[in-house]
DNA sequence: GTCTATACGGCGATAGAC
DNA sequence: GTCTATCGCCGTATAGAC
């Protein structure tokens, strides 16, 4: 790939990619992905040899793309407040480049979807978090109350994603911009780790 | 409706709630929800005059049976702390008979789509929620912390709601049955107040 | 109200020319 | 590799008998 142009099967799996985030599995068409791609149909098929095939790989790239970073942070070598505001704002960022991202994954897991588990055996137990074993340290050491890290976690990961996955209702409800709306979720940068170390912090 | 069958046009409404929130509008499909509904697909056609048609329905009803519960608890007249019990208690029973009922109002509600935000203007605003303004009523008084209640009230939503949007990735990371995934968000009931609570009487 | 039969279009996928 | 043309199927919707 010597020059800057994407190739054809670039631009379709670009293409997919966004119909695919847009619209989920069902709703998005060969047809709109081809024209996205400004192809035709004949190349969708000839690179991917279905569409759900061409779905298989969208869905895996956008699984690694939302859940890597998550386990990639939660594990660094950080003292507990310093990971726990790295997080928050690393992930934020990332959601407001690619808001459709959380969505996209957890919708395309209702109702014990055969093509997705496949996909995710593989990639399911890496995020064994070290987080949690951080959490619990800090407890024995008499810095952090003693708690049900794992609901920590879930509630952690809840906040921070949360306002992603409701993002056009937010938008509607309370009429924002998508400037607005990520004011609303910078402020949170500073919100979601204070509430979180208020609580940890306080005994028990 | 003197006797205790259901009638033709319930069973097909029934059959279409399932069919469409385990799978979105696009790729549930007439011939799911006749067959599910043990009818055909002419009936569908003239009970609900289309797919969209009944969509609407459905999804009209979903939307009031996920939100109304939801302002009508923030808005009771009971204190700070039996409120947000009462919420986070009553808002897990209801997702735990129905939960795919987040996943599938958010989910439609992707890429500005239009078929959803007109059945919608009449009923956003009415959330208004008194909740805030008890905060706010409560910080005044001494008895809280003063911080963005709006940010508060969203990540009430947030800790409640997501572990069910998540909920088949939960299950299949952690390998939980229904049963135990229901006593994790049982456990949440406890746990939910507790941090914001804490957070909240916590002085800044 | 209910069913069978069918019209019609859009979908995914492929054959075959270039 | 790329395009045009087309196949066969399945989707929604309707007509018409009962």
């Amino acid at each position: 790939m010597p020059n800057s142009e994407l190739s054809t099967e670039e631009k379709i799996k670009d293409a997919a990619k966004k119909i695919f985030l847009e619209k989920g599995f069902g709703s998005a068409t060969t047809r709109d992905i081809a024209e996205c791609a400004d192809t035709n149909i004949a190349l969708v098929n000839y690179y991917f040899r279905s569409k759900e095939k061409l779905f298989q790989e969208v869905f895996r790239d956008s699984f690694t793309e939302t859940f890597m970073p998550v386990t990639r942070i939660l594990n660094d070598d950080l003292p507990l407040e310093a990971k726990i505001y790295k997080f928050v704002d690393h992930m934020t960022e990332l959601l407001k480049r690619d808001p459709l991202l959380p969505m996209f994954v957890l919708s395309e897991m209702r109702g014990e979807n055969s093509k997705i588990c496949e996909s995710l055996t593989e990639l399911q137990q890496q995020g064994s978090s070290l987080f949690q074993a951080q959490l619990q340290e800090e407890a024995e050491k008499g810095n952090i109350r003693s708690a049900n890290f794992e609901q920590v976690e879930l509630s952690l990961m809840a906040m921070v994603i949360f306002p992603f996955l409701s993002m056009n209702m937010i938008k509607m409800k309370k009429n924002l911009s998508t400037e607005e709306f990520h004011q609303l979720v910078d402020e949170r940068k500073k919100n979601i780790p204070e509430m979180l170390l208020t609580y940890l912090r306080q005994k028990g």
